[in-house]
DNA sequence: GCTTGACCTCAAGTTAGCTTGAGGTTGCAG
DNA sequence: CTGCAACCTCAAGCTAACTTGAGGTCAAGC
């Protein structure tokens, strides 16, 4: 506990996380995440890093692609351990996200209320299937999706 | 306008949905749809299909994927015009699911507004990121995701 | 009767987010 | 100094949800 800077190899970042090998590799590829190398070339991290992966994992499941979370994480400073005031600067803008996504359910749940009351589900009648919040949603890639924990 | 069978092509279908004729032919392979065939081999729809294609784009909006919406959809009779009670039973269980959905946001956005305080964003010390909510998301496949819309 | 556009099938490609496997190296314990 | 788990790099595979392309048919207008 005398200081954060301890290396550490990545089976025991997967362990402290609880995200496989394989995934903290690609995360590296995709740039979320940097490594030191050893003599032997294995990959040694901060002790950080598994905040960062927590982070990671926790803007995962608010619906975030990894794109985006490296675009979140690059307020982040590269390869020193950020401090308090770095976190929470991002927590707020997860949280704005957050909210926003919140807000969009409820109106969807608004709407679907309004028109169980006729069963209509019609792209005309309705207002549920708003085709104007389908603009944003172009080309290919994952669709709309919240976990399907549970 | 006298009754609700007359036979559309996929064109027609696909205009009247904003869905491309070739994700439309794929919901067919997928089950979600069924179509009649001119004896050139041409796909007729029924009308009230487009009120089943604004299901599927809906249930997609709140996260179901396709095979879970062929679950749903499986309550409506197969290639019939489906009636009014049909399609408030399928509201109801969307509206749920919404429900649920709507709940594990905010409760996440509480975690993360008591988060704030700390920055600590650390798995140990947040309940932030909880382990058990993990289990459920077993295996590869689409991950948690709500409409980048916006 | 010919042209044109909508339609058909089937195979392969795309993106995201990983996992799996092959084939080889490192590092720590005994 | 040997054994073996943990590590390394690539390349390929997987799922979801489609799109794209090749190669061919159908139907309506002129």
């Amino acid at each position: 506990m005398v200081d954060g800077n301890q290396l550490i190899s990545i089976g025991t970042l997967a362990k402290r996380t609880g995200v496989a090998v394989s995934a903290l590799r690609y995360y590296e590829t995709k740039g979320l995440l940097t490594s030191l190398r050893t003599s032997g070339n294995q990959r040694r991290f901060l002790r950080s890093d598994i905040r960062r992966i927590s982070f990671i994992l926790i803007a995962q499941r608010l619906g975030l692609g990894l794109t985006e979370i490296e675009r979140e994480l690059a307020a982040l400073p590269q390869g020193r351990t950020p401090t308090v005031k770095d976190w929470q600067n991002l927590s707020r803008s997860i949280r704005s996200q957050l909210d926003a996504k919140i807000e969009l359910l409820t109106k969807t749940r608004n709407r679907l209320d309004g028109c169980i009351g006729c069963g209509c589900l019609s792209l005309t009648r309705c207002k549920l299937y708003n085709p104007e919040d389908r603009a944003g949603a172009a080309g290919p890639g994952p669709r709309f999706v919240l976990g399907s924990a549970g």
